[in-house]
DNA sequence: ATGAAAGCGCTAACAA
DNA sequence: TTGTTAGCGCTTTCAT
């Protein structure tokens, strides 16, 4: 059995609750007996039972991770950089993997909600009376997504999308084709929005294809509508997408970028790493993950700036120009 | 507040104990009062504290899961299927990445140990005298690991070696390479061994190269030296290793299969995605990882299974044929 | 500065 | 079948 605050305070010669005050309020003892428990605490292995600890404090020490779907290359990033700061303030992370079920992702942040201190929603695909009903038992930060004035980690979408089109207009492209993915998603709608009013003020042509399933699968029957609808580039709801666009039109004989330019969302990893490499708007994942442990963190200390201003940030997309898009074929 | 099994007890107007029993052992309470306490319940949305539940009975129905570095596509389909199977079975799922750091892993195991009733390590990279040491205290189950007699669900990597071999031989190849990947890894040495078992058997020369990082960068780096070597065919140590080979040689003008053949191992999701597609030893991720914790499951319930030789489970591999093999160029 | 005592929410003996 | 009692390991009043 692991050593109870019982025995260090047997093996200290002093009381249970003076062990307890050297070890969490450390200037409240005298020096000398401070430094006997520590020693006896750390002779035997000492470490207090966290779930104890909680049922009076209130406080597990845990956080929870709400994500759609590991399995998308975006998600493994962000859970990393949130599991990596949770780790330095010495709290465990519970991941819930939703598989894209908003259902699901309900009744899985509800579960979670009894055994950590604060959530962090990933994505969330619920709408948006589910996510205000999680977040009146629990501290709540969002992750890519927007939620009234709930505490936000966001990314500007619009700006991105302002930033892909400027980038084709400056290769020469006139016209621009939109894969849609997953309607629900506050992302998507961003995305999409960012993309008409680019596109309006550039003067380029917008035609919107799909919804399609945000998977590789959903880039490959996207392609061929694509093709057909006679654009010169293509701006995919994600990387994901984009890699399934690029498959497909190789398969079609469609050259990228001599025929056709390609751009995704996300930087995910793959993107690099295929040829053509993928142009995309790359969002700071790992930064992000930090940051909403960080605001989780504070709101732990401060409920009270749950409706601060600050409690909302927003991430700057950068535009990564690779091997899908080029200049536009003249002739 | 939540309500606590004192609000139920005096709502359904019963004792406190009566109310546990009527949930946790519902046979063991009379129809009409368990009616009674569980319309209680639900009336008050009541939910047992798991944490106060834990400090008596020992078990906080929390499963730990440690892997090396989640931005390998490795991994989170593995993290995916035990996070899916540990709900099942009502148990949630506390994370840790180490970084390839296998200090790191072992740190994050002993403090895992104290907030799980079991723990998943998944490829540890930890030495065998750590692995053991964790062991010691709370019930454990390798994934992508063998260690002596402990508890593991494995890959048969030989095997997965020889249809390689096999399958290069049958196209005419008479020479390989190896790309190495990290030497402390058990999975390295098991593939590295069935290759050499299998090029012997076969008659096809083996040329061994590396280490490299497990990475895209490290098949990069690798490349030229597989060229150089002569070979006409050449097997990485997973994947991303082999796609870190196909772009390097794509930027030397090797054509794959033509001029070289290319075999990866785990069939990472991306395999099937990139042109040409990658030909893979491919692992059972989501079944390891659903057997991975059933075995600590049935552990839970019967600790003395544990030197059991059913604790032992070794997956099939398959190799799954696709665009980077082809037949070798005569002449 | 320290100790004694109470109690967080729950379950498991033991009685009845 | 049900209630009473004790206590899991810890923190936190309240005394001293």
């Amino acid at each position: 059995m692991a050593a109870t605050i019982r025995d260090v305070a047997r093996a200290a010669g002093v009381s249970p609750s003076t062990v307890s005050r050297a070890l969490s309020m450390p200037d409240v003892v005298s020096p000398v007996t401070r430094d006997r428990v520590h020693r006896a605490a750390e002779r035997l292995g000492y470490a207090p039972n966290r779930a104890a600890r909680g049922l009076i404090t209130g406080r597990t020490g845990n956080l929870g991770l709400v994500v759609p779907d590991l399995a998308n290359p975006f998600f493994p990033e962000v859970v990393k950089s949130v599991q990596a700061r949770a780790r330095e303030a010495d709290c465990a992370v519970l991941l819930a993997d939703t598989d894209e079920d908003a259902a699901a992702e309900v009744s899985l942040a509800r579960s979670l909600v009894k055994q950590v201190d604060g959530l962090v929603l990933c994505s969330p695909r619920m709408d948006e009376e589910d996510l205000r009903g999680v977040t009146g038992d629990v501290p709540v930060v969002l992750l890519n997504r927007r939620c009234g004035d709930l505490p936000a980690v966001s990314f500007d979408n619009v700006d991105g999308m302002r930033q892909a089109v400027a980038h084709l207009q400056a290769l020469g492209h006139r016209s621009v084709a939109w894969v849609g993915g997953p309607e629900a998603s506050w992302s998507h709608g961003e995305r999409l929005t960012g993309l008409r009013t680019a596109t309006e003020r550039a003067g380029l042509r917008l035609v919107e294809v799909g919804a399609f399933p945000p998977y590789f699968e959903g880039g490959v029957a996207a392609a061929d509508q694509v093709v057909a609808s006679g654009v010169t580039s293509v701006v995919a709801f994600n990387d994901v997408m984009a890699l399934g666009l690029l498959s497909r039109l190789q398969t079609r004989g469609v050259a990228v970028p001599d025929d056709l330019s390609v751009v995704g969302v996300d930087d995910i990893p793959l993107s690099g790493m295929v040829s053509p490499s993928l142009t995309t708007v790359g969002l700071a994942k790992e930064r992000a993950g930090r940051q909403a442990v960080d605001l989780l963190l504070a709101l732990l200390r401060d409920p009270e700036r749950a409706r601060d201003a600050r409690t909302r940030r927003e991430l700057a997309p950068q535009l990564l120009v690779r091997g899908s898009t080029g200049v536009v074929r003249t002739g």
